[in-house]
DNA sequence: ATTCAAATTGTAATCATTACAATTTAATAA
DNA sequence: TTATTAAATTGTAATGATTACAATTTGAAT
């Protein structure tokens, strides 16, 4: 959390990836900020600070990231995709009500139905209406 | 499971649901088929019967259905969305190489992070590789 | 410095889903 | 049974997030 520029070039070696400043600042934004931006977001974030930026490179930094597990995608009610750097198992709570994502500690436990299955990603999801809303 | 149309009229009627020909049809189709299907499939089944069916109505019919409980949405992996007349508590295992979806029995405890928020719908979703495309 | 596979960029295409307005219909009461 | 009306259905058009693609640029290894 809150890489710096070394730190991040030696992940993306770890894991193959091309140290593009792009992807750079992609990720930078993302590890500075678990605010589980659409892609928009992230786009009119980096954007700012390097005007060439095109939408379909960070759909493309999005996906090179998510597929070598260094960001987790979050798709909750059929909405936009999101982004989470924080890649540890957890769940997303989404409000109804205010659109907002928080992050919650859950455990899950199988009890039947898929052995013998490969699991390579666990998504818990829930939706309801946050505290702040309920008021 | 397996409810004539009696029943299906009762169950909409308890929710306040018009009992309409497409309604029924869309869930009777669900109701016999827990397959997780698109709607694409649900479109091209219920068609059959009804060639008059539209496919903004099955759009409709389901939204509606799913509004009031009768159906869960299910979407993984950003693809299309699925329903699933099963609204019992139970994850979703969707296999990357065969697409197929699995139902799975789990239990899920939270831990913190969402202390005093109304939660309205759970969703365990798992992704990976299914018993039998790993072979 | 050279080379080349890979990444970036902009534009165009895709396609699931939604919006909308006209028509039809289910459910209620007379 | 019929009349009434709010709601549902239908078809078409629009939306908008995401992807495809081809030309250009570039990171990293030699």
């Amino acid at each position: 959390m809150n890489l710096d520029a070394r730190e991040i070039k030696a992940l993306f070696s770890q894991k193959g990836l091309k140290a593009t400043p792009q992807r750079m600042a992609v990720y930078k934004f993302l590890d500075e900020n678990h605010i589980h931006p659409d892609v928009e977001t992230v786009y009119s974030n980096v954007v700012k600070d390097n005007p060439s930026f095109s939408k379909t490179t960070v759909y493309n930094c999005l996906q090179a990231l998510a597929g070598c597990g260094l960001l987790i995608p979050v798709m909750i009610d059929n909405e936009k995709i999101r982004y989470d750097a924080d890649t540890s198992f957890h769940g997303h709570f989404r409000c109804e009500c205010c659109g907002g994502i928080f992050d919650f500690k859950c455990t899950d436990e199988v009890l039947s139905g898929i052995d013998g299955f490969e699991i390579r990603q666990k998504d818990v999801y829930y939706s309801g209406i946050c505290k702040s809303c309920k008021i």
